[in-house]
RNA sequence: GCUCCGAUAGUGUAGUCCGGCCAAUCAUUCCGGCCUUUCGAGCCGAAGACUCGGGUUCGAAUCCCGGUCGGAGCACCA
């Protein structure tokens, strides 16, 4: 991580800003890593602010707000402090107040066409000019819910005249007649602030030293700099990075996938399609390994477009020594096996690390994937791993003769090995970004609930249920 | 239309502020080889980049100007 610009013994005030309309995504998950990141660095204070001040277009979502919360605890991001910008909004209006007595507000009553022409044209609109005094009684009628939704709005004078237009009087609050979802807000409030307006006061009011946000935002600084700049305040340091769009995902959107799921598109929010932190907890990624894959992106203003495979490898390598091994024959055969006697068969756990034994029975009969039954022919040799070697005598139905236990054999033939399963095992569905696979597991995955195990050439997988039968939520290669 | 920002290997990233130590770092990916009763992993090796054109300079990835490409803002969204 690059050096923050931090000023000789001080505390550093950072804060994570999401709207809470849906869970925290691969997305927000920079903003919670890199900030949080750069509290513990410097020592000081992580603070999530929910920006929930929309109760209409982008409406939060009652759930979410404790999904960012142990999102974040589960990242390593516990907060230092949880604010909630719809319990604050008395502190807002006193600002707004303040401001239009001051001169540098107005209540204004252009159609939004209108005032966009004016604004284009560098002109002021007609409302720009009232008295403190005038804009004071307009505001109080607004907050008494006098005036319809879009027929006022509370305008921050900056410079009419300004050669970018983004700068030019930015609406700080707006009419909505929708209820709040939070039951304790509901529709207690009819006049609500807009992002500028609320950001800007509250990482005021809670000490914000550096902030760091998407370049979308950049002009928000200059926005906000008159309020700064009117209130007498000083502009926290700033840093800015592009957009990121992972691979695999491609452009979504929270309300995209909201519909989508209510649609039945997706299972839920941890549907294993799906780019929420939700989903990657339970296909077994590990918080470590997002970790560092945010990290490694450091905060370049450029818009990068970045493979998941890297998150992949930092993840494999957290987990491959403990998850067990197990075998899983997906889109299973038969195979009948003659001229030996049924036996158990003992695979260790793990190749390397020394944790014990599976027991397996083995009978006459076993379950072998079909696309590797489509490779043999009649004479072929194999190896069922960790078992015993056989040559097929039959392709309809599937047949083998037992050859001989002798592994030296195997290498000197250089026989294919191939994984199986008993017919006494456990029906087993993977659910994976790709699919769905069903088949046949050892028995013994029932007991690796919660875990993430290795299935022998298929993958690793975090086992999520093992009532009925065995659910796997695919992890990767 | 106006305004702002960015550009280093397939993908990320370091270096750019304060020009020489950069024939450019690290990770991932891909390709070989070793090892392995799976697949990862591990070990060894290889490939691969400074957006273009000018300028300043003894010297430019780094500074300046212009072009190209990409992104963003100009919402009563965040």
């Amino acid at each position: 991580m690059k050096e923050l610009d931090v000023e000789e013994g001080q505390e550093v005030v950072m804060r994570f800003a999401p709207n809470p309309n849906g869970p925290p995504t691969l997305g927000s998950t920079r903003g919670i890593i890199v900030n949080s990141e750069y509290v513990k660095k410097y020592g000081g204070k992580f603070i999530i602010r929910f920006d929930d001040t929309d109760p209409q277009t982008k409406r939060p979502m009652l759930e979410a707000y404790d999904w960012y919360i142990d999102d974040c605890k589960w990242l390593g991001a516990d907060p230092d402090e949880v604010v909630i910008a719809s319990d604050r909004i008395p502190l807002y209006y006193d600002y707004a107040n303040k401001l239009i007595k001051l001169g540098h507000a107005y209540v204004c009553f252009c159609d939004g066409a209108d005032f966009k022409k004016c604004k284009d044209a560098k002109q002021a609109c007609p409302h720009r000019d009232a008295s403190p005094e005038e804009n004071l009684k307009h505001w109080e009628k607004m907050l008494s819910g006098e005036y319809e939704e879009k027929s006022a709005v509370l305008r921050i004078k900056t410079d009419i005249q300004h050669k970018d237009p983004a700068l030019r009087d930015f609406g700080a609050f707006r009419i909505v007649k929708t209820p709040h979802p939070r039951q304790e807000i509901a529709d207690k409030y009819c006049v609500w602030p807009l992002l500028d307006f609320e950001g800007a006061i509250e990482d005021h009011e809670l000490g914000m030293t550096h902030i760091i946000r998407g370049k979308d935002l950049m002009d928000s600084e200059k926005r906000q700099g008159y309020i700064y700049k009117y209130l007498g305040w000083k502009y926290p340091k700033t840093t800015h990075w592009g957009r990121v769009k992972i691979h695999e995902f491609g452009k979504f959107s929270t309300s995209g996938l909201r519909h989508a799921i209510e649609e039945g598109e997706y299972s839920g929010w941890d549907d294993p399609r799906l780019p929420t932190i939700r989903a990657l907890r339970r296909r077994g990624i590990v918080p470590e390994a997002i970790r560092k894959f945010m990290l490694d992106m450091g905060v370049g203003e450029t818009d990068i477009s970045i493979s998941l495979d890297t998150l992949y490898a930092e993840n494999r390598k957290l987990i491959d020594s403990g998850a067990n091994r197990y075998f899983f024959v997906w889109d299973p055969t038969d195979i009948d096996i003659t001229g030996t006697e049924p036996c158990i068969a003992t695979p260790s756990l793990h190749p390397a690390e020394d944790r014990g034994n599976r027991e397996i029975e083995v009978g006459p009969k076993l379950y072998v994937c079909k696309e590797d039954a489509e490779k043999l022919s009649i004479g072929s040799r194999i190896r069922l791993k960790d078992l015993y070697n056989i040559e097929i005598t039959s392709l309809e139905p599937l047949q083998a003769r037992y050859l001989d236990d002798s592994i030296v054999s195997v290498k000197k033939e250089r026989m294919k090995i191939i994984h199986w399963a008993p017919v006494n095992g456990m029906p087993v569905t993977v659910l994976s970004p790709e699919g769905e696979f069903r088949g046949i597991g050892e028995k013994q995955i029932a007991t690796e609930l919660d875990n993430v195990v290795q299935f022998e050439r298929f993958g690793f997988c975090r086992i999520d249920d093992v009532g009925k039968g065995i659910v796997a939520y695919f992890t990767h290669k």
